[in-house]
RNA sequence: CGGGGUGUAGCGCAGUUGGUAGCGCGCGUCGUUCGGGACGACGAGGUCGUGGGUUCGAACCCCGCCACCCCGACCA
């Protein structure tokens, strides 16, 4: 490709409140360009970049043994209805309806469609497993999306469900996309950790996020530094400890306290205690039934909505209750009690039994109570771990130091077992004693826009970007200098593109009469992995300057040489 | 959805007593330059986000709406 005839060159202005540096770098460099918030074109070097991509996800996934087939884009609206995910996907749906009032979702992630289109068919015991995949476009109504590519509203994904007659054989199948997303990532040049993690509004009952390490990710997780453990904050199990369990349990009692008293700190100062002897309760309101929740939790700890509602079955159903909520309860902000509200159900944290003798829980305007024991004076409906893992917190069984870290979420795995055949009708196979029984799934995701966006993260320096060779838009970013005034110099340039172009190789190829400081500062933004300088000096010793974008030397390869050096570098990339 | 902010040339930005719009980059033509973002000359490009109001007169003041950005909530 000529760099003069490529569409969508590189700029120099941006926006000067674009922080994220991949956001930022595929702007400049003439990668991507914003259509509306969170929607972006791909210029001709971004796709090139996206289809490399997909090529290797693709390359991998069918080494894998899984199929490749494509889905529409619009879904019926009713097999959203079947699975009950219209109200409660997590991400807004978007619908839209056909010319005769049929209804539509934009396709957000398509459990459904496959479960759907595998149940046109009969399927036995003996056409299971296998693992059918796609790349396509997913919709999300994200309430706002941020980072260039590594928060979008549309972007490609691919989707991968897998089907079986049983666990056992599930687990195997696992255990092979695990495998495979590493070596995945690791083509890309990604160090990927591996995290246990929250199934959300996807269902099922476990997952793993592949997670690329960095300060601007979403994903917050814990880990121990042995790296025997990594679970997202959603997830992650930690250690109550021992504030005061062997105490005795001394009398329940009413007590006279300042007005003043309020606030977690303001108790601290009151009673000389730390914040884990006092109980606070934190309320929800679930948005479909209305229905009022009470978290009762040791003063120390966070409630993680995350946990309470898959504690509770609720997922994605509650919000923040408001001060209006309170008042319907009779109550207001930090006059909530552990227990009497008429109509609100309490659940707790398994906190409560660390501690003896706890301080509040019937906050009244001039009194409150202590020598609260969990067990003797309330009970909750349920105890359940409910908390979010502080950042110094230990793991639960070993009592390891966990360490709290960021990271951007690139793909996933999810264990979905019958979660979705049992709710669609017919989704079953024959199994061999003659009986139908729903299949046992599983599905795996990898954003392709936010993956390139991550590898961006990592490989960059002040200059622009660091394409590893599996995905950089071209091989070799091949430049004249001086072409302006030397006709010989231009000659030569045509003369060695058409014959690397000729010889397979990916050239793109900077015919323009720029100023040198122009073209090779645009080729560092580019970032293509080899550079190929041809000038006056060059072809003095009959050859061309050679430069890796990772090195910062440059050496001269003669044009006789040029080839085989070429072919060795494209293998020790491999 | 809550809080804050911004909409002026393709991009980045100026523009206060309210008087009919400017700078840099980029783009075009010509000339000089040519190994780390050159220089000169000339030139093209604007219903100042949108609807209404105040005024002799609005980019500027007032109200509504829309879009976008940041923080939070939320969320692969």
């Amino acid at each position: 490709m000529r760099y003069s005839k490529l569409f969508g060159k590189t700029i120099k202005n941006v926006q000067s409140e674009i922080s994220v540096a991949s956001h930022r770098l595929l702007l400049q460099g003439g990668f991507i360009r914003e259509s509306v918030a969170g929607r972006y074109y791909f210029l001709p070097l971004g796709i090139r970049v996206s289809d490399k991509m997909i090529k290797v996800v693709e390359e991998e996934m069918n080494a894998a043994g899984a199929q490749k087939l494509i889905t529409p884009v619009l879904h019926p609206l009713e097999l959203w209805e079947e699975t009950n995910r219209t109200r409660s996907a997590g991400f807004e749906l978007m619908t839209v309806k056909d010319q005769r009032g049929a209804r539509f979702a934009l396709g957000g992630t398509a459990e459904e469609m496959m479960v759907d289109l595998v149940r046109k068919f009969t399927v036995s015991y003996k056409d299971l497993p296998f693992n059918i995949y796609q790349f396509s476009p997913k919709f999300r109504d994200e309430r706002r999306a941020r980072g260039g590519l590594l928060r979008t509203r549309e972007f490609i994904m691919k989707d991968a469900y897998s089907f079986h007659c049983d666990k056992e054989d599930f687990e195997k199948e696992y255990e092979n996309m695990g495998n495979t997303y590493k070596r995945i990532f690791k083509r890309v040049g990604l160090n990927t950790m591996v995290v246990e993690s929250d199934n959300g509004y996807i269902g099922g009952e476990y997952c793993h996020e592949f997670v690329v390490e960095s300060d601007i990710g979403e994903t917050k997780f814990l880990t121990t530094d042995d790296g025997s453990y990594a679970a997202h904050e959603d997830v992650a199990k930690f250690d109550r400890g021992e504030v005061n369990a062997k105490e005795k349990e001394k009398p329940f009692e009413i007590v006279e306290q300042p007005e003043w008293v309020q606030s977690m700190e303001d108790n601290e100062k009151h009673y000389k205690l730390p914040k884990s002897h006092f109980l606070k309760n934190v309320v929800y309101k679930n948005r479909v039934t209305g229905e009022i929740l009470i978290a009762v939790i040791r003063g120390d700890l966070e409630v993680n909505k995350t946990k309470l509602e898959r504690a509770l079955n609720l997922v994605g159903e509650l919000e923040d209750a408001t001060v209006d909520d309170l008042k319907k309860l009779g109550t207001k902000p930090g006059y909530v009690h552990s227990w009497g509200h008429k109509g609100a159900r309490y659940i707790g944290d398994i906190s409560l039994e660390s501690v003896k003798n706890f301080i509040g829980g019937q906050k009244e305007e001039k009194t409150d109570s202590i020598n609260v024991n969990y067990g003797r004076d309330f009970k909750c409906e349920v105890l359940a771990d409910i908390a979010l893992a502080p950042e110094d917190a230990a793991t639960a069984g070993s009592k390891k130091k966990l360490t709290a870290r960021r990271g951007i979420e690139v793909g996933n795995i999810f264990q979905l077992g019958t979660h979705y055949s049992s709710k669609m009708a017919g989704a079953v196979f024959m199994d061999k004693d003659n009986t139908e029984k729903p299949y046992y799934m599983g599905c795996y995701g990898i954003g392709i826009g936010r993956t390139i966006a991550a590898v961006l993260e990592i490989h960059h320096d002040d200059k622009g970007i660091i394409w590893p060779l599996s995905i950089a838009p071209f091989t070799i970013h091949m430049t004249t200098l001086g072409s302006g005034t030397s006709p010989e110099i231009r000659e030569r340039g045509d003369k060695l593109y058409q014959e690397l172009t000729a010889a397979g190789y990916e050239v793109l190829y900077d015919d323009r009469d720029e100023h040198a400081g122009t073209k090779l500062n645009d080729a560092d933004l580019i970032g293509i992995p080899l550079r190929l300088v041809l000038s006056k000096k060059t072809l003095e010793k009959q050859g061309v300057e050679w430069k890796l974008r990772t090195e910062k030397e440059a050496r001269i390869v003669t044009f006789d040489q040029l080839v085989k050096e070429i072919d060795a570098f494209i293998d020790a990339s491999r």
